[in-house]
DNA sequence: TCAAATCATTGACCTGCATCAAAATCATCG
DNA sequence: CGATGATTTTGATGCAGGTCAATGATTTGA
C-alpha cells in the first residue's frame, strides 16, 4: 500500500484555518507573496492532490490545464526520445511550482519518485490570483530566473564536465540544498534510485555506481545504506563538481 | 574596422521621436508589452550601445547593475569552467532580453560575434519601470518561461543526443526560427564559428566538421559557404533531430 | 598582391564511458 | 522466514567521439 501521510493529518478544519495557513511549504514556495489576510482566497483556488510513488500527473505534450506547487515529496520532472531514452530536468521538491510555460502544452513529464502532495491551481484561477496579487507575479519571475540559471549550471555539465565531475556537482548540489533548508550535517539521502541519477547527469547506471565506488574507495564519501551518502571531504568534493584539476591525479 | 551599422542610421531626432520608437527589434522583444504612448518613458530609461565583435559585455560572477535588450546582431551566452571548457547556453539575437537573474551577480558571460547593438538598463530604472508597467513583468515572466523550456530542451540535447542528432537539432531549430522571422527559405546562415558551434552542442569542433561532411556526402544539406547551410530535406532533418531511428542505417 | 593569421577539414589513433553480462545485495510479501 | 523481483555492483569488451597532427581554405592587413 502506498499510504502518503507520515505527519498528522489536518482534517476538515474550520473555514477560517484554510490548508494554506497550515501548509509547512508556504514560506519556502511562492505562496509566500499572498499575505496571511488574503490566504483564504489563494486556497479556495489551491486544490490538494496526493500522487503515490511512480504516478505520473504532467505528461509531455498533453493539454496544460494546471500549474502545482509541490507541498512534500519529490517529483522528477523528464523529456523522452521516441526510443526511449530519457532526460531528467529536475527533481521537483516542497515549495518547487510546476507548469510554467506559456504554451497550451506541457513542455515535460512529472512523476513521483517517492509520495507527493501539491496544490493543484487551473490555469484560469491562476490567471486570476496573478492580477489580483501582483506580488505574486513578482515571485513567480523570480522563480523562473532562478530556475534559469540552474538550467545553465546543469548544461555546463550536461556539456562539459566529465562522469566524476557530473557526480560530485550533483552530491554539492544536494549538500546545499540541504544546508538551505537548515540541515546542516554532512549526509545526505537520495530519495531516487541510480537510475535517475543516470538520467540527471547524463550517464548510465553502471558509470554512477562505479563513480560512487571510486569516491568511496579514495576516502572521499561513505555509503551508510542504499540512499544515504556521508561526505568525507567537502571541499574536495566542491573542488571536482567546479572543475579543478580535471588532469590531476590525486 | 569594425563599424557596426550596415543600416541608415538615425540621428539627433526630436524628443518626440525616441529611439524606442524606430526601434526595429520592439515588436519582437518585451519593450512591445510598453504601449506606443508609453514609448518616451521606456526611451528614456533605455541607453542604445553597440559593441563589436569579439567584446564581452557582460562578465559571469560580476556585479549584475544593468538588463540588455539585443537589437541587432547576435551574442553567445557562456559558462565556464577553471580551465577553460566552454558551455555556450545560447545565443542571443535581436529581441533577446539578456540578465534575467535575482542574484546580484551574472551568472554567464555575453560576448558578441557579430556587431552587437542593445539597449541598456540600470537595474534601478528597470525597476521602476516594472512596477509602473505591470505588463511589462508579465511579458518578462513569458519569456522566461519560453527560455526555461529551450533550456529543458537543450539539457535533453546534451545529455542524451548523439553527435548527428545534435547537429541536426540545431539546424532545425534555426530554420524554424527564421521561419519565425518570416524568412521561409532552405537556406540558413550561421553567424558562428565551428568551435561556437561546438561549445553550444558540447562537441568538439573535429566532430561538429566531420557531422556536417558526412550530412553533405548523405544529400541532405549543401555548404555553399562557410557560414551558410542549405537543407535539402528538412523532414529527414527533422527526423533526426527528434531521435527517431537512433541505431537505423540507411 | 602576398604573407600571416584564423578557421575548417581530414586522417590516425586513443580513451572515457556505454554496452553486455553476471553476480551480489536489498526490499517485498505470501 | 524464504522466495521472488528490483536494484546495485562489478567485470569484460566495444565504440562514439575526443585528441593530436597536418593540410586546405578563407580572411585580414601591410
Amino acid at each position: 500500500m502506498n499510504t502518503c501521510a507520515p505527519r498528522p493529518i489536518v482534517v476538515a478544519q474550520a473555514a477560517s484555518a484554510s490548508h494554506c495557513a497550515n501548509c509547512d511549504a508556504r514560506h519556502r514556495s511562492v505562496c509566500n507573496a499572498i499575505s496571511t489576510d488574503d490566504l483564504e482566497r489563494l486556497a479556495a483556488s489551491a486544490i490538494p492532490k496526493v500522487f503515490a510513488k511512480g504516478q505520473l500527473f504532467i505528461e509531455e505534450g498533453e493539454k496544460a490545464g494546471d500549474f502545482f506547487n509541490v507541498t512534500r515529496g519529490t517529483a522528477k520532472l523528464y523529456k523522452m526520445l521516441p526510443d526511449g531514452r530519457q532526460q531528467i530536468t529536475g527533481f521537483a521538491s516542497a515549495g518547487h511550482f510546476l507548469g510554467l510555460a506559456v504554451s497550451d502544452t506541457y513542455a515535460f513529464s512529472a512523476e513521483a519518485i517517492e509520495p507527493v502532495e501539491l496544490c493543484r491551481f487551473s490555469r484560469s484561477k491562476l490567471r486570476v490570483l496573478l492580477d489580483d496579487f501582483p506580488a505574486l507575479e513578482k515571485r513567480l519571475l523570480q522563480t523562473a530566473c532562478n530556475e534559469l540559471v540552474a538550467a545553465q549550471e546543469q548544461m555546463l555539465l550536461l556539456g562539459r564536465k566529465t562522469a566524476r565531475e557530473r557526480l560530485a556537482s550533483f552530491l554539492s548540489t544536494r549538500i546545499a540544498e540541504a544546508a538551505a533548508c537548515g540541515e546542516h550535517g554532512s549526509t545526505i539521502s537520495l530519495p531516487m534510485t541510480r537510475a535517475e541519477i543516470a538520467d540527471y547527469l547524463g550517464l548510465t547506471i553502471e558509470t554512477v555506481s562505479r563513480t560512487f565506488t571510486r569516491f568511496k574507495a579514495e576516502g572521499k564519501i561513505t555509503l551508510p545504506s542504499r540512499d544515504e551518502v556521508q561526505i568525507c571531504d567537502l571541499d574536495w568534493l566542491n573542488g571536482v563538481a567546479s572543475g579543478q584539476d580535471h588532469h590531476a591525479f590525486a
